[in-house]
DNA sequence: CGAATTTCTTAGCATTTGGTCCAAAAATCC
DNA sequence: GGATTTTTGGACCAAATGCTAAGAAATTCG
């Protein structure tokens, strides 16, 4: 059943798939959904407007379809981040530098989809993958804290789950200042200030 | 020069000012600036369309108009939360309470004008008054801080511009966690753990 | 080449948008 | 009562919105 394979048999197409909806993943983050026109679309994608219908569907279906993208792609890099330090410190401290890296990335806008867009997207769909993309991260901090504590770096009564918690809290906190524009060296500080709170002893004090 | 006062020459308004000013606040809290049409303020403010152009100006100044009178209003309870209490314990964790408090106020939409709206409208003076406001909001609780070093609570060396930078994004964490619908209860639960990590002693671990 | 298939392009549609105009209504001042 | 002033209510408008329809263009298959 081996078909000739990828071009099917009629006009091929004039645009990317992949590249147009990184195209309108960055007219979505820096226009918010609702400031984001059908026009813009087309323009930004470089896709005909009945293309763009016929191959993404309606706005609300194609922005689904980019956020899932995005949070798939920056999940993977967090993760990264995560797990590939061996020392707790490095790792907690990379995860949020991370943060700030995605929103001051160079070229595109400030901020991050998930945290300055998508949660204004009044959508029952959106909010319910808002909802899990945070669990799941604090889930995956929560993880790291407790690899922390097989080491030996943390002591057995750290509050994994509480902690997990509060760095994407603080995480989110990084967001928000880079996209009310404070500057990259004073978010990596930041990030830096925020990794040593959360690991401070329950004890301290 | 005393004039008669209060009601001046031509026809009585049908409305008061500062009722209709919190009825946009609702409206624009619940469906965020860009899903607010002129007609949900007609409908929401009981206000006829040439009022609110002439009262209020167009709709970028009405909603910096209700902005700013959040704000002040918000940021007396806040203040008050925080200076209120003796002790600094109490102080940080009522004021992470208020954040909760205003996030999931009955009746009211979840979230924060000030934290889920504001933030996405694009417009130069809002961002600037958002800076500006995260910018008191950290002085409000670096001089609770301080007040809590001459108190003999905290040791002289904390870091009372750090912790309380965090302090206000833990309490932005509170109010992104409320909007995605976080139950009343967890979300105290939360703040008072958040009250309980920004005070632990920079030395402890 | 001609039929079939897919995509592209242009035009168009109904609705909604933010905002203005103007005459009628309701009050005060003389 | 009549002039003045302010608010009201509704009609109105140009522009933008999300989306659909229909035919032309470009490719593969026989």
């Amino acid at each position: 059943m081996l078909r000739n394979s990828s071009r099917g048999r009629g006009r091929p197409r004039t645009f990317d798939e992949s590249e147009a909806l990184d195209k309108a993943t960055q007219i979505f983050w820096s226009k918010s959904y609702d400031g984001v026109a059908i026009d813009d679309l087309i323009a930004g994608m470089g896709v005909g407007r009945q293309s763009l219908y016929s191959v993404f569907g309606d706005k609300r279906t194609l922005f689904l379809r980019v956020l899932r993208t995005y949070a798939e792609r920056k999940g993977a890099v967090a993760a990264k981040a995560l797990f590939a330090p061996p020392a707790l410190r490095d790792a907690i401290a990379g995860f949020l530098r991370h943060a700030v890296d995605v929103a001051t990335e160079e070229g595109s806008v400030r901020g991050c989809l998930m945290v300055c867009v998508a949660p204004l997207v009044d959508d029952t769909e959106v909010r319910q993958f808002l909802k899990d993309a945070a669990a799941g991260g604090v889930a995956l901090v929560e993880r790291r804290f407790r690899d922390g504590i097989s080491a030996g770096e943390i002591p057995s009564d750290f509050p994994v789950t509480t902690r997990a918690r509060q760095v994407i809290d603080l995480a989110r906190g990084l967001t928000m200042h880079a996209q009310l524009g404070a500057p990259r060296k004073t978010l990596l500080a930041d990030a830096e200030e925020a990794a040593e709170l959360v690991l401070l002893s329950p004890r301290g004090g």
